[in-house]
DNA sequence: TCTTAAATTAGAATAATTCTAATTTACCCT
DNA sequence: AGGGTAAATTAGAATTATTCTAATTTAAGA
């Protein structure tokens, strides 16, 4: 397995943490971090780790992604995902999410003013831009 | 059940559309729309609905309010949900997210520009803002 | 080395949603 | 008004992403 900056920068912060290093933990972050940044699903994960001879579980994988993330080895997000919440306001606007509550609000588009954005990865077109703003108790 | 102008325009924009005018899609309408209750899942819904005496079948409203999201009836956000993307940029950042790919692309923070945003509802405090950039081939 | 809390695992459970296939209904066409 | 047909409704099964359970194993400090 080579090494590089990423997977001992990601190694080093296991260390530091207070989970303990297992080799599930340590193959894990030696997959993920090997190229670069990027996105990946637990089910990604659990399919680039089984090509391999040494299988980890999937609910292993889950436990360690989410502890990763809760000491910010990894960062996520959710998104595109299954649990939807629909609104009676058919106007384009963006959304206070609560996550004590749980709850959604609306925020008028003319609320919020964005004044720059990158440009569009090339053969792609701008579709929307939805902003939301997280907050709690 | 008393109307209103809510309910009208959205059962105009259902008589409007080349969906059919069935009972069910008429009383879900009038629950929808007859109040400022605007944000629900399917699930919500379902209780709502079911504790008066005309039942209507858990899968006729994911259907339903798929449908009048496809014809602009409805909208629908999806959000704090249960697909997860994890991220090796642990950096804030925002995201490029493309609708026919399914895939996600980081967005650094210095790239987009917020120069308003709403003041928070009361007893909340400001958690993070995330920006989503949808975008298609 | 011993201890023990933490980690791993297979498989069951859960939650949100979609699919299936049988039945019923809306509404266009005479 | 009646008939045909594509669309809609439904119960229940299937699917998908994830978490839980409970038994076993392991990391790492004393």
């Amino acid at each position: 397995m080579k090494m590089n900056s990423h997977i001992t920068r990601a190694l080093n912060n296991l260390k530091k943490s207070p989970l303990k290093v297992t080799i599930q933990r340590t193959r894990l972050i030696e997959i993920l971090f090997k190229n670069g940044d990027h996105h990946f699903t637990a089910e990604d994960v659990h399919k680039e780790v089984n090509k391999n001879k040494y299988k980890i579980s999937l609910a292993t994988i889950y436990n360690c992604l989410n502890q990763f993330t809760k000491h910010e080895i990894l960062k996520s997000v959710r998104m595109s995902s299954d649990k939807v919440y629909f609104d009676t306001n058919t106007e384009g606007h963006h959304h206070f999410f609560c996550k004590s509550t749980q709850k959604l609000c609306d925020i008028k588009y003319s609320d919020v003013k964005i004044t720059s954005l990158p440009k569009m990865p090339k053969g792609k077109k701008l579709k929307s831009v939805e902003v939301v703003v997280n907050i709690s108790d």
